[in-house]
DNA sequence: CCCTCAGGGCCAATT
DNA sequence: AATTGGCCCTGAGGG
């Protein structure tokens, strides 16, 4: 079956091929296309098809010349002038050359075609040849000694995954140099221990919290969600201060511990959940919940109690069982809590790795936890698995951001009040946000690009500027400026904002270093989980979205004074990763008319506050200034704009 | 049996 | 003359 091939190839570097993720734009040239199939393992034009195959047959995608230090763009107009850079283009994007099928394979596809234009013609001895030769591709396929020639022809890919791991070895070895003594088992799980029971004693639990859970049981009742809210943020203080007790925690960088209490803080709370709706007496299942044995009436035979809806779906109650399979076939038990909190919170997703800072003090201390007894490596293993979909379900349900807030000052000036009122309307705008739905194939392409590490092309990024023009009018839905404002005001204020909307929202998108992590503020859990399961489906990393325009790591603005950023140098935490803070931003940028003409309004106020908070954060990380920061970085996007609009031609009037 | 999908070749238009 | 890309043909595979 030589067409069999077709499927084969994928080598682990050939992420786009191998996901066969399918779009309407073209991966090489980025033109739109109106049909929605692959080519070659690719979802391509036309053209960018006959340009592939025709290289490929008449073997000259070596040949090619460039001029241009095979740095051309390749887009729709330039994609004719440099061949060899839209070859190789082709080959980034995972166009796989073995699927061009070479004489041999033709013959044997169009076998009855050619015999019927054979019998108008003199193809007596090709006949021969033809069973010649399949039986030496036959024989052929058995023998799997064909990768030298593939390897070369993949090469950006496996350069770039080389220099990370090269990168990454070279850091584990130099960190693995002043990262001290070698802990034996017990006294790193005394310390573990220690740890947990302190941060036990320091973070109490709400009595009330507790009393709920006492009825809900007594009575049979479901979980309300408030209440397992409250469970669920306390057990996240309970998680955040054990981490602060642990030595080797507090050592790590304040970027690293920010990373790996954002990404396992969830889950944490998935485990101690799963646990909660594994258990089956009523006692055992609270003391997962609150780390102790709430009392029960006497002669009360309180009720185990299981709640599917809150789990989300089947996904996550067959990870979760197989968990439970785990721990009882290992014995782990409740009181290994502290060990399994430990593993949680030192352990680095795939994805995180290129973001940490000391990746090898990390994961040698997730080693050391791993080898504290028998099971721990072989429950660990798994036991991430299985958690992260619950996460994810938590995370999305119970807290609308992440986890970053605890080790951060906040500015007093930013009373309560207002905290309140950016929640409600950051998840209003949230919601509204999220429910306008993404066309899959935009799902799609985003990925592919992501996951060759390719820039994003034009139209792909005037469709997102049209996608979040829809999903900004959620603003109109605010409460807040409803009962100020008359529609036709509203409207005339903030339509002129759209496109300075959309700038901060690329900016929030590439301040994100993961893909999942700056799309998850604008997709429902839908597209969400659709996008989890493709990247499950076949790769282990997911970089972030490229915009070669606003992607800079440097730039000069001002009038009078030049000032430089760098952006790399301004640390993550400058910035607020936090969902809802990214939103109150976006607030800002979106109703800056409505500020400018109604300065006395709820929101101008508001807005004014927000501002001094953000660069309150931002000048005590960077001791920079915060509005020359904002100014330059709107002036650049401003100007990427202007450049989008001229080319859309829709300013043309 | 018909449909979808992803191959191939053809050839008018372009460069 | 060579290249490009829109269009149609082909056969595998699935319901
Ligand atoms: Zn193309
Ligand atoms: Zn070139």
């Amino acid at each position: 079956m030589a067409d069999k091939r077709i499927e084969i190839p994928t080598l682990d570097q050939e992420k786009g091929s191998k996901l066969g993720l399918r779009a309407r734009v073209c991966f090489v040239c980025g033109v739109n296309t109106k049909s929605y199939h692959l080519n070659y393992g690719v979802s391509t034009c036309l053209g960018c098809r006959a340009f592939f195959r025709r290289s490929v047959q008449q073997n000259k995608g070596k040949t090619y010349p460039c001029k241009n230090s095979s740095e051309c763009n390749v887009d729709g107009e330039s994609r004719k002038k440099c061949r060899k850079c839209r070859f190789q283009r082709c080959l980034n994007a995972g166009m796989n050359p073995e699927c061009v099928l070479n004489d041999d394979q033709k013959k044997k596809r169009f076998k009855r075609s050619l015999k019927r234009q054979r019998a108008g013609k003199k193809y007596q001895t090709e006949k021969q040849h033809n069973e010649i030769l399949l039986k030496g591709i036959s024989t052929k396929e058995l023998d799997p000694i064909e990768d030298n020639t593939t390897e070369q022809k993949l090469s950006p890919k496996l350069l770039f995954k080389k220099r990370f791991i090269k990168q990454y070895e070279q850091e584990v070895s130099a960190a693995s140099m002043n990262f001290p003594s070698k802990r034996d088992k017990t006294s790193l799980e005394n310390e573990v221990r220690e740890a947990w029971e302190q941060a036990l004693k320091m973070v109490p639990c709400m009595a009330l919290v507790k009393d709920c859970f006492v009825q809900f049981h007594m009575n049979e009742s479901t979980v309300m969600r408030p209440a397992f809210h409250f469970a669920l943020c306390h057990s996240k203080d309970l998680f955040y201060s054990f981490s602060q007790n642990l030595e080797s925690f507090r050592m790590l960088s304040a970027n690293d511990q920010g990373a790996l209490l954002e990404s396992n803080t969830s889950k944490f709370l998935a485990l101690i959940t799963s646990m909660y709706f594994l258990e089956t007496k009523s006692v055992d299942q609270l003391r997962w919940l609150f780390r102790e044995e709430l009392s029960f009436p006497k002669h009360y035979d309180p009720v185990t109690l299981f709640d599917y809806q809150l789990l989300g779906s089947d996904t996550v109650y067959r990870d979760i069982r197989n968990l439970l399979q785990q721990f009882s076939s290992y014995g782990v038990k409740y009181e290994h809590i502290h060990v399994l909190a430990a593993s949680c919170l030192f352990h680095v997703e795939p994805s995180l790795t290129v973001h940490m800072l000391e990746i090898n003090s990390i994961s040698k201390f997730f080693k050391d936890v791993s080898s504290i007894s028998s099971w721990t490596a072989k429950v660990n293993n798994n036991l991430q698995d299985n958690l992260s979909e619950l996460a994810f379900v938590l995370v999305d349900r119970f807290f609308v951001g992440s986890f970053v807030a605890n080790n951060v000052r906040t500015n007093p000036e930013f009373i309560v009040d207002d905290e309140i009122w950016l929640n409600e309307a950051s998840s209003l705008l949230m919601d509204g946000m999220c429910n306008i739905p993404v066309d899959k194939s935009v799902l799609n392409e985003l990925l592919h690009f992501c996951i060759t590490s390719t820039q994003l092309p034009e139209p792909l990024i005037n469709t997102l500027f049209d996608l979040f023009k829809g999903k900004f009018l959620a603003l109109f839905n605010l409460p807040q400026l409803k009962r100020e404002f008359s529609a036709d005001i509203l409207y005339q204020c903030l339509e002129p904002s759209l496109p300075g909307a959309f700038c901060a929202t690329l900016g929030h998108i590439l301040s994100r270093n993961n893909f999942m992590g700056s799309l998850s503020t604008f997709l429902s859990l839908q597209e969400r989980l659709y996008l989890r399961e493709k990247i499950r489906a076949g790769v282990t990393s997911v970089g972030p979205l490229m915009l070669n325009k606003v992607d800079q790591t440097s730039f000069v603005v001002l009038n009078d004074r030049v000032v430089q950023f760098q952006f790399d140098r301004i640390p993550r935490h400058a910035f607020f990763k936090d969902r809802q803070l990214f939103l109150g931003m976006l607030l800002r940028v979106l109703s800056c008319q409505l500020i400018l003409k109604h300065p006395e309004s709820t929101i101008a106020r508001f807005c004014e506050k927000f501002f001094l908070k953000c660069s309150h954060r931002f000048e005590q990380v960077t001791n920079l200034s915060f509005t020359y920061f904002q100014d330059s970085l709107a002036s650049l996007k401003l100007s990427y704009v202007v450049s989008i609009a001229k080319n859309q031609n829709i300013c043309t009037q």
